[in-house]
DNA sequence: GCTATATATCATTCGTGACTGATATGTCGA
DNA sequence: TCGACATATCAGTCACGAATGATATATAGC
């Protein structure tokens, strides 16, 4: 239906859906934190919890859907568990989207669209 | 207060704010699609609406919000307005999200914790 | 001037998902 | 086995923001 005029590219959107996906998993402030902290090296779930300032639920929470999304990988140590960034690319996208907010994305900041929650 | 104790190098919130709020900005499924429209040059809102299939209104909307954080710019010609990505850079993060999730972030698609909307 | 087309703005509705507090599981030392 | 510590899970609350539909602005052609 809809005739032969159907040139356009229509975007692919299962493509699109992930890409989504990802980003979310990324647009929470106390998300990002747990990642910024972990760029140091492998933390303990108490040692992310000292640093981020998120409650211990809250960030284990958190931790779980890094976990589920394989963002970051926990591993048990005695009674405690490290967890650490499972991909040195998540370093990559974090500095070049600093790189992005330092020139051309500057106007985010004063973007009223939505806030910081 | 809280003593000497403090040797632990807190997160830095604004830093992380601006973060929160690039990826919010792509944390959305019109605006990702409106941008990967756009990587193929520039587009009329008219073009953009056929090919992402969103509501004008809708589109709109989201390509203010991106023309306010600095992601896309806008220019008219005649009745018309023609929007491009305003840095290649975003296009160079597109690019390393889908590594990502051809890889390591492949349990995103599974994370129930967040969904499609 | 008037009409048609292109785009922008506004108010309202409604679902999603972040946070809290309480509780459960699990691991270590005595 | 028991108590203390580390982490995980769960139910309930509430605010944010995405989409819609109607309306406003703007530009071009007649």
């Amino acid at each position: 239906m809809s005739s032969d005029a159907e040139l356009i590219e229509r975007v692919d959107l299962p493509t699109v859906a992930l890409r989504t996906k990802l980003f979310r998993g990324l647009a929470d402030a106390s998300r990002l934190s747990i990642l910024d902290a972990l760029r140091a090296g492998s933390l303990s779930v108490g040692e992310i919890v000292a640093i981020t300032g998120l409650s211990q639920s809250n960030a284990s929470n958190h931790l779980r859907c890094l976990s589920e999304c394989g963002l970051v990988a926990g591993e048990q140590r005695g009674r405690f568990v490290h967890y650490r960034l499972s991909d040195p690319r998540l370093n990559e996208l974090l500095v070049l989207a600093d790189e992005l907010l330092g020139e051309t994305a500057c106007g985010v900041d004063a973007c009223g669209n939505y806030g910081a929650r």
